[in-house]
DNA sequence: GCGCAATGTAAGCGGCGCTTACACGAGGAG
DNA sequence: CTCCTCGTGTAAGCGCCGCTTACATTGCGC
C-alpha cells in the first residue's frame, strides 16, 4: 500500500498495527492519533499525513479483521467434509474472532458502514464476509430459493450476533451462567442459528 | 429524585431530557456536558453538581429506557390473551423501541454494565427486563426445566438484537433488501427467535 | 547534481471532561 | 426577624483531544 521506508519505516503500517493494539486493549473509543504518535515518535500531525482523520485509521484496522474474518470463513469450508459442517465451521470462525479479538469485533461491527462514509475497501471487506455466509446457506440446501436462502443466513447470522453482543455488553453475568455452562451455552447457539425457522 | 426548583429549576431533569435528545439524534458519543450546560443557560461546571462524570448522566438515561422497555413488556403480557402471543407482543415490543428510539437502544446496550461500574439503578432497570422475557418463555411452556427456559430465552432474545445490531450498524443495505421486504423480515426474525431449537 | 513531491515538524485553534475556589440564596434554628 | 448552613451555580484553569497551517527535510526520477 504504501511507498516504503522513509523518514520513520511505513509510519502508517505502523499506526495500524499499534491502533489495532489499542483497539483490543481499550476499545475503539481508547484509541487517540496523538498518544499513537508519541508512542511511535513522530509528531502529533504525521499521522494525518496517513490518514485523513481518526476515522480513516479506524476504518484500515477494521478492513484488516474484515479480511481476516473472511480469511477464516474460507478455510472452515475448505476444511469441512460436507456442506453442514462448513456451515458449522464458519459460525465457530465467527465466534473465535469475536470472543478471540473483542475490541476488533466491537469496532468491525460498532459504526455504521454505509450511512457514514466508510471507505469502498472496508465496505467491500466487510461484504464478502456476508457473501460467503450466503454461499455456505445456499450450498448447505441446494433446493432452497435465493429468499430462503437470504432469510436463513441473516437469521441465523442475528442469532450468532446477537449472542456475541449480549455476552460482549456484560449482559448474561449473573443472568445466565448458573444453569448453562459456557460450553453447552455455544453450542446451543449455534444449534438456534443453523436450524430451526 | 431532585429536591425541586432551584436557581435554574431542577437542572437534573433538564441535563437527563436534553441528553436524551441529543443520543437519539447523533447517538450516544454526540453528548457533551459542555454543550448541554449552554444549551440549558447554565455553566460549564453546573452539571456536575448532579452527575458525578459524563457517564453517570448516561446511565441515567439508560436506566429509564430500560423502566419503559419493561413497562412495554408488561403492557404486552397484560394485552396478550395467550402466553405464546404474550412472546410475540414482547419480542415486538422489543424491536418497536430498537426502530423507534435507535439512539436511546444503541445507548443502553453499548456498554458493559458490569465491568465498567454501572449504578445500581441501571443494573437493577436492567434485569427487569430479563426476568420479564425469561417469565414469558416459561409461561409459554410450563413443562420445560429451567435449564430449557433459559436456553430459549437466551437464544430468542440473541436472534432479535443481532437483527437489530447488523440493521443499525446498517449491515443489510444492499445486502437484504433485494429478495426480501421489510415487513417479511420482521416475521421471519420473530419465528426464528420465538421457534426452532 | 537537481528539483519535486512525499514525508515529517512546530505551533496553534477550538473543544472536551473534570477540578478547585469562590458566590449566592432558600429555609431551618435561634 | 436574623443568621448560618448547605445545596446550588459560577469563573477560571489544567491537560487532553482532533485537526489545520506554514515550514523543514529527504529520497527518488530526471
Amino acid at each position: 500500500m504504501s511507498r516504503s521506508a522513509y523518514h520513520h519505516g511505513d509510519l502508517r503500517a505502523g499506526l495500524i498495527e499499534a491502533a489495532a493494539t489499542t483497539v483490543e486493549q481499550g476499545g475503539p473509543d481508547a484509541v487517540s492519533l496523538r498518544a499513537l504518535a508519541q508512542t511511535l515518535g513522530v509528531s502529533t500531525a504525521a499521522p494525518y499525513r496517513h490518514f485523513a482523520d481518526r476515522r480513516a485509521l479506524l476504518d484500515a484496522v477494521a478492513a484488516r479483521g474484515f479480511e481476516d474474518l473472511t480469511a477464516a470463513y474460507h478455510r472452515a469450508v475448505a476444511e469441512a467434509p460436507d456442506a453442514a459442517s462448513a456451515a458449522r465451521g464458519m459460525a465457530r470462525a465467527y465466534l473465535a474472532l469475536a470472543f478471540g479479538k473483542p475490541g476488533l469485533f466491537r469496532l468491525m461491527f460498532a459504526s455504521d458502514l454505509v450511512n457514514d462514509g466508510a471507505s469502498p475497501a472496508l465496505l467491500t471487506a466487510a461484504r464478502a464476509g456476508w457473501e460467503a455466509l450466503r454461499g455456505a446457506v445456499a450450498a448447505a440446501d441446494p433446493h432452497a430459493s435465493p429468499a430462503v436462502v437470504a432469510r436463513r443466513t441473516l437469521t441465523g447470522w442475528s442469532t450468532l450476533h446477537g449472542f456475541i453482543s449480549l455476552v460482549q455488553g456484560g449482559r448474561l453475568k449473573g443472568f445466565m451462567t448458573e444453569p448453562l455452562g459456557e460450553s453447552e451455552l455455544l453450542e446451543a447457539v449455534i444449534d438456534k442459528a443453523l436450524g430451526g425457522p
